[in-house]
DNA sequence: CATTATTACCACCTTTCGGTAGTAATATAA
DNA sequence: TTATATTACTACCGAAAGGTGGTAATAATG
């Protein structure tokens, strides 16, 4: 019951970018920050700019910065591009046939719960979550 | 953000089990109504007999069957034998050191979800899901 | 123009998860 | 007691996730 690490790592550096909206961060640096292997970060980041969700500059004094305001990148945003939107819609035990009226065992007690969680990933924008001011 | 395949396997088994309390079903039977490979499925009610959800009778007539009454075997407690109890107490984006005082950004938005799936799992028995009566 | 700091790209490596195969041990039943 | 249906165990296989390394392309700056 989580998210891959790769999510993980996402939404970390899209939280940490918004954190620092002005500036263009190269991967070098938040590798070093965020301490996200250098070379794997590297290649989500590409993922990342591929997807729209960043802006990126090459060459010397290159790369990185959110693409748009930060009320405008959903959480649900970030999860969809390394998981996929349907990963929010899944049936619990799996079953692709199931829903309210074909319910699986399990459909009554996990719906309330997923829709919750969807919910919250849909309401929730890179600004809410720079607003927190995390302490850690 | 789901269970591992494995741990889906374990409910649906568990389900199955309880909907069928009385009996003994050997690997091979719970595999052909299930659709869960066989020899993956032999190793998984081994590890549910050795953490004593399941009890197991060898040879020729033998096979598996509940180990305890139906309101007495809890979701956590399937779940945690797969992926762990800890797995319910993770913060979302991974750090060990997340917690009230000193949350991640997403804590705040997670940590209500969070709790509600913990108490869903730790009181939500077999008895539950098998009076669903699923359709599927 | 040469140097340098960056991203882009590609191939590979390692670990984990899911799955398979074969053989030994066990117990029932004919 | 022999055949058979089961679990037990161990080793291996394949795919996916996570991670590394090297080199080319790009652009700023001295």
């Amino acid at each position: 019951m989580r998210f891959s690490k790769t999510t993980e790592y996402a939404i970390r550096v899209m939280i940490y970018l918004s954190q620092h909206n002005t500036q263009r961060l190269s991967v070098q640096s938040l590798h070093k920050i965020l301490r996200i292997p250098y070379k794997y970060l590297a290649r989500l980041m590409r993922q990342l700019a591929h997807a729209g969700l960043v802006t990126v500059t090459q060459g010397k004094e290159g790369g990185y910065s959110l693409n748009r305001e930060l009320n405008s990148i959903y959480l649900y945003q970030i999860v969809g591009v390394i998981e996929g939107l349907d990963s929010m819609d899944r049936c619990i035990l799996g079953f692709s046939e199931c829903n309210d009226a074909f319910p699986c065992s399990l459909h009554t007690s996990w719906e309330p719960l997923r829709s919750r969680i969807k919910e919250m990933m849909y309401n929730t924008t890179l600004l809410e979550l720079q607003q927190q001011g995390e302490k850690i």
